[in-house]
DNA sequence: AAGTGTCTTCATAATATCTTTACAATTTCT
DNA sequence: AGAAATTGTAAAGATATTATGAAGACACTT
């Protein structure tokens, strides 16, 4: 059964990016530009995870928390934007199920959803396997197969191949790219890109000097093989 | 396969009776006058369940649940005296599996036997030992062999190592590892698991400096060496 | 109540990864 | 072909993550 996430939140940009990141990973996802919208959204919709931002105009995540308790148990977690530890007792007191705080990397943001609800019980989404020309990576035991031999990635060299994998022949921009292996709201260079791509394909490409898997876009950016 | 059941009680009368009758229904039967010579026997027999006597002297049947939990996870069902509701929830909390007033018929009494094992037989589909690259890790008697050697975990070592041996090659995050060792409860510390690790490798490792059978993953958590 | 063993937290050292920089190589356009 | 723009690459510096030792908290035994 496929779970529903509401992603409650005033910044378009990381609302839209969460939830093309979590429909990828086989959630469907609801979104509200602050708490009013929410709590509509939360009677209407009845997800199984929120996903709040503390700070938002019209009505705050504290406030949102607070009537929408009184009426379902949804889990609950929480956008912070600092670090402040008083956010966090306060939030976990009013029944938040973990927090994140900004900026956050998408696999970040993937890891607490999936404790969370493998904590009140839900079972998770299948683990999604992609699988194109050769390359299999499996994202919930977080392995790359070339052919038959495994690689080991960095973080940011398996989120990136993760990406590039989800829409094989379509082309991402750096920016697009940025965005998920640095956090959102994160000022990023674009150049750092390349360089993880180059190294990316040092580990997979037979011979990075004209590759098979990863391909470059003159202009655009980087697209993996249509086949 | 047949199954072995123990049973604990003072009452002389009563043991042998449901020792009969058990027998007579194909059950294994071993029997044992209180807690203190339960443990042993339940260390020798290795019973499939246990039906346990909550009144007896010498060692009564909290205490014996209590430490029994501690090396296995047998299913357990309680003889009580009482019809006390609070009886029943606190010894349900201690991880009985069921219970049945006395006086009981014997057919009561087989019903719950058969729907406890039945139970534990769904839920446990998980093979009881396990084997990969020189470890054996035995669920059932908490027992670890390194080689040809037993080594000593403490139950936080013996859970992560059970946990990451159930998938070798699968990577854990730490958040993964928490919740199996500390149960449902958030607000777990992630570095708590970094020293459990160490503490892990240091007993098992033949070098923990270059890790053979636990390894890192970067930015990731850990996984067990797929060979 | 003291003692043992385990778990957690903390501070710091050791590593791995990421980002930036500078320059080389390639592609595109005229 | 030559110029301009874009991409590839190596290497160094900056960050982030993990390993480790040690102290304190906690649980259980005696």
């Amino acid at each position: 059964m496929v779970k529903k996430v509401l992603v409650v939140d005033d910044e378009e940009r990381l609302v839209s990016l969460v939830k093309a990141y979590l429909e990828q990973e086989g959630y469907r996802v609801a979104t509200a530009p602050d708490g009013k919208e929410a709590l509509i959204a939360a009677r209407a919709e009845k997800p199984d995870l929120i996903i709040l931002d503390i700070m938002m105009p019209e009505m705050d995540g504290y406030e949102f928390m607070r009537l929408h308790r009184r009426e379902q148990n949804t889990p609950i977690i929480l956008l912070t934007a600092k670090v402040d530890k008083d956010d966090k007792v306060v939030g976990l007191e009013l029944g938040a199920d973990d927090y994140v705080t900004k900026p956050f990397r998408p696999r970040e943001l993937l890891a607490r959803i999936r404790a969370v609800l493998r904590r009140s019980g839900e079972t998770e989404p299948t683990a999604e396997i992609l699988h194109h020309a050769d390359i299999t990576l499996d994202r919930e035991s977080h392995n790359v197969k070339v052919g038959e031999s495994f690689v080991n990635l960095t973080p940011s060299e398996f989120d990136l191949l993760a990406v590039l994998m989800s829409s094989p022949g379509r082309v991402f921009s750096r920016l697009d790219l940025l965005d998920h292996i640095q956090g959102v709201a994160y000022g990023g260079y674009e150049r750092t890109i390349d360089v993880h791509i180059k190294n990316l394909r040092s580990k997979i490409e037979p011979d990075p000097r004209s590759p098979r898997y990863i391909e470059t876009i003159y202009g655009v950016g980087y697209r993996f093989t249509r086949e």
